[in-house]
DNA sequence: GTATTTAGTTCGTCCGAACGAAATATACGC
DNA sequence: GCGTATATTTCGTTCGGACGAACTAAATAC
């Protein structure tokens, strides 16, 4: 089944990447996250990672040493830590990304627009099947 | 962007399914290779995994001990090793990916025939794109 | 039939990454 | 201000999973 190898590839794809920032698995989903969602507390990356508290303080402090991100306390509550993305160490691996968004595009200019708007469609609604999958099996004990 | 977060749902959906069936990520990849692939010997595991033989002989025995695969004598030349999976350990985890199976149904029960050839095409393509992007990326030094 | 190569395992070791519990620092309620 | 609640870190520990080197067993070469 084609879904499935998707699903494969894409897993392949994230590991290969994440090894070459030096990163572990849950380093660079962290990293995601931060680039999808801007800055972040270190409770705010407890509740979307569902690590706990001191998983996370190891974990920014991993990212830090790498250069990945910085570590500020919050003017307006001092207790609170933001974890901010260094977008220039990022730049350096655009590189390893161009692949596959060149490809992707290219494969993109190949459909038409009533093409690329099911194709989207399909993208979202199986994402949102894939997450609420991923939820249901983890939920249940 | 969509592609990107499909992807990442991908990634936690494996992560998820891997810890119900209480496999780390390699050996959920290493059952997925035995699905795709039929029985591998010890050393075409080393092959498709990258990983040391030292390695892959510690994650057969943790996968035969959690009763995923086992350990044959290939009769033909008896130096070599033959892994073969448990078909009947994996059914009783079929309930796991029901949920994603039974979305995807309906999902695809939306679209038209020639909406689905496009979608096919498009996952098709897209994979291929991926896999050869994770080649080029583990490749260069 | 002995030497060499090949397949896999064993052993000792190491390291990343996770955790709970206790500590620290800050904010908030009254 | 004082006590309690909240955010994060530190500490000590544990565990999975990876490795290289040395070993065993079996095939192949000569």
């Amino acid at each position: 089944m084609i879904g499935r190898q998707n699903s494969n590839a894409a897993v392949m794809f994230h590991s290969v990447v994440a090894e070459r920032m030096g990163l572990g698995l849950t380093e660079e989903k962290t990293v995601d996250l931060l680039q999808r969602l801007g800055p972040l507390t270190a409770g705010e990356i407890v509740q979307h990672t569902g690590l706990a508290p001191a998983s996370v303080s190891g974990l920014i402090d991993r990212l830090v040493a790498k250069g990945f991100v910085t570590r500020e306390k919050d003017p307006a509550d001092r207790r609170r830590v933001i974890v901010r993305l260094d977008h220039h160490r990022l730049t350096g691996f655009a590189p390893v990304f161009d692949e596959l968004m060149n490809g992707l595009d290219a494969l993109y200019a190949t459909y038409t627009e009533e093409e690329l708007a099911v194709i989207l469609d399909y993208l979202r609604r199986a994402t949102a099947i894939q997450v609420a999958a991923t939820g249901a099996i983890s939920g249940k004990g």
